[in-house]
Parts: C-alpha cells; structure tokens; sequence
DNA sequence: GCTATATCGTTTCATCTGAAACCAGTTGGA
DNA sequence: TCCAACTGGTTTCAGATGAAACGATATAGC
C-alpha cells in the first residue's frame, strides 16, 4: 500500500513556501504603496514596455483578464496608469503610466528586489541559477493540466 | 534606476509555477474523488496519524482552523471521516478514518505520487533533494512575516 | 456591402477565503 | 467554589476570485 507523508509532498511544500512568500510581499506592497500584487504585477510590465493592451498585460502576467480588467481599472482611478486610444481596434485602449505612475515604480522596484533578496537570503547565485531553472521545467510540465 | 523585468522575479515565479502545481492537483482531485485540496490533506494527515483533533491537524497542514473545520465537515458528510469523542476535552473530537475513508485513501496515495512523479519528471533525485531544502530555506525566510 | 462569428473588455454571479464574532467547554486564581 | 480569562470549533460577514453572460467593435465569408 502506497504510503504519503504530506510534509514530504512537494506540490504541498511548494505550495506552502509560495503562500508564504506571496503574503509577505502582499502585506509589504500593501501596506508601503497600497497596491495588490496583480496591480503591481501590472505596473512592472507596463513600465517594462508601455502601449500593451489588458490583453497583451493579461498574457504578460498570466493573470486572468478580469483581474487584469480590475486591476488596471485601480490603477487609471489613482492616476497611475493612462488610456491612450488604440488607432487599430477601438474596443482596446493602450496603457502606459503616468509620471505619478512612473514615480511610484521607481520607488517601488527597489523595495521590490530588496525583499526578494531578503528571500533569498543565503543562496549562492549558482543556487538561485538552479531554483529559476526547476521553476521553468515545473512550470512547464504542470502547464498542460493548466487550461490557460 | 532600478529596473525589474517581472518574468526575473523570483516571488512571481514562484507564484506561477506553484498556482499551475496546485491547479493541476486540484483538477485531479476532484475529478478522480471529488475531492478538494484541504480535504485531501486532511486525509492524508489523518491517515499518517490517526486521532487527531482539529487543531492538531491545523497545524500539520499549516491550514487555517476555518478550512479545516469546513474540510472536516465535508469529510464527515460524506462517510469518510469519524469523529470519536476526545476523553480529555468535550470541545474537541478525535478524527480518524472510516474503512471507506481508507479506502479512499489507499486508492488516491498511489495517484497522488504519479502526479508528482509526472511534475517532477526529468529531475534527478539530487535535483529534488536540493529543491525541496531551498523550499525549507524559503519558507523559513518568509515565515516571519506570515503571522501564522 | 452584409451578416455571422470572433475578440476585447466589463459586469454579474456563484464560490472560496479568512477575520472576527460567537458558543460551549476548560482552566487558573482568589 | 466561583468567576474571569482562555481555547476548540462553528458561523457570519466582507472581500477576492474566475466562469459565463454581456455590449461593443472587428473580421471573414459570401
């Protein structure tokens, strides 16, 4: 009879270690900047390449396009984020920040990477090289189960 | 400037791979044994160790007492679970299997190390030995910010 | 061109989640 | 032996989530 100790599954052990590190920077981004992280996530990759549309952020951040919808609702409401027309299909808008929004990524990204490195604090680069690499091939190999 | 592409992001990767792990397990679950998540790691817990309270499985499964009392209601509802009186404490109940609940189990065990045999596919036992110890590490560093 | 179908984005709705209030039972201190 | 404070567990409530329905625009086939 197959035996299973819970603490020795990894899908639950990765699970618990992202909730974890998910609550963390939730709760700081939060409470320094009042953003969620979708709406973070969403303000990282419009400063990365303004003019995406929600459906282009939606693939970007492999956010579902109602979260994508509210958060970029939020963020235009607190004037961090702009709608430009999008001269090639009137039903999309192209977003981009604005200087508040910029102003905010800057002070926001260091803090970001900051607490990641307080994460993963203790780990060579080498190590980290590895951890990114499993997360690919796991990302990878779970996502044919994944409809999206 | 600091500058932060989000697919570099360590807390999203991990986030990403992590949400797909636990979508494809929770699909499984549930179509296999119309099982969800939290009720499957209170089986899991109870059979390792039978005659537990809900509090203790709290712990074991690092759930909140809300889930596990809904997981554990669920779980009785449906025959798989018995409550025993706990000698001790009127408050509290002993949980342990009924012969269908092991039943379950040892049928949804062996399935759940083929899923993570499946998502792991391709690692060396040396790989998931210092994947799961970089888990531990990064729980441990995230763990002081999350209250629980 | 005109209609059928597809797509972008928003809204609705049903579900899930956990914080806080709650009830029942327990414990410690006067 | 009381009663105040505490603890295990359930219920309530408010917020978050995503599937499905929707309105508006785009596109393809005729």
């Amino acid at each position: 009879m197959a035996t299973l100790k819970l603490d020795d599954f990894l899908p639950y052990r990765l699970s618990i270690a992202s909730n974890r590190v998910s609550a963390a920077i939730a709760s700081a981004y939060q409470a320094l900047f009042g953003l969620k992280i979708s709406e973070w996530r969403l303000v990282a990759v419009i400063a990365e390449g303004p003019g995406m549309t929600q459906q282009a952020l939606g693939l970007a951040t492999r956010m579902d396009k109602v979260t994508v919808s509210r958060a970029a609702a939020a963020l235009v409401e607190r004037g961090l984020v702009a709608r430009q027309p999008n001269p090639g299909d009137q039903r999309s808008h192209m977003l981009a920040l604005t200087a508040t929004g910029q102003a905010l990524y800057d002070d926001v990204a260091p803090k970001a990477l900051e607490l990641e490195a307080r994460v993963f604090a203790g780990f060579s680069p080498a190590e980290i090289k590895a951890f990114r690499a499993m997360l690919d091939r796991i990302e990878a190999s779970a996502a044919p189960f994944d409809p999206e």
